[in-house]
DNA sequence: GGTCTGACCGGCG
DNA sequence: ACGCCGGCCAGAC
């Protein structure tokens, strides 16, 4: 049915985004923007916005390795205390300054050049 | 069932 | 550097 294959496809766009989540190594970042394009939606950064809402309570899914396309820290509020994200990053040697990523540049991890 | 909004992004003036 | 706009697609009302 069509309904269901609607639903199915939700849900595989909410597992797929985990599942690259996932794949974010430790120390490592990534943008909202780059895993909408490696999931073939190349304007759908804010559909992964909306799945990462979603993720709170999933096992194992490192959101706070998801950043904007800056390096900015944009989803810190939706995290049990606003420092959350950047206490993690920091222990993962992450540094922030200014709700920002230091060294952007280098701790971006592209899924799409990481994994094809 | 139209309208607004969103943990976004790139382009343009 | 900065603000604005359109695009993407699903959910809430």
């Amino acid at each position: 049915m069509a309904n269901r294959e609607t639903n199915k496809k939700r849900e595989n766009f909410f597992e797929d985004v985990y599942a690259v989540v996932q794949l974010i190594p430790r120390g490592r970042v990534t943008s909202y923007g780059a895993i909408a394009a490696y999931l073939g939606m190349k304007s759908g950064a804010r559909m992964v916005g909306w799945a990462m809402n979603a993720s709170h309570g999933v096992r194992g899914v490192p959101a706070h390795r998801v950043v904007n396309s800056q390096g900015l820290l944009t989803g810190r509020h939706h995290f049990e205390t606003p420092e959350t994200m950047e206490k993690r990053l920091l222990a993962e040697r992450v540094v922030i300054r200014k709700h920002q990523v230091i060294d952007f540049k280098n701790r971006f991890w592209d899924p799409l050049k990481e994994l094809g």
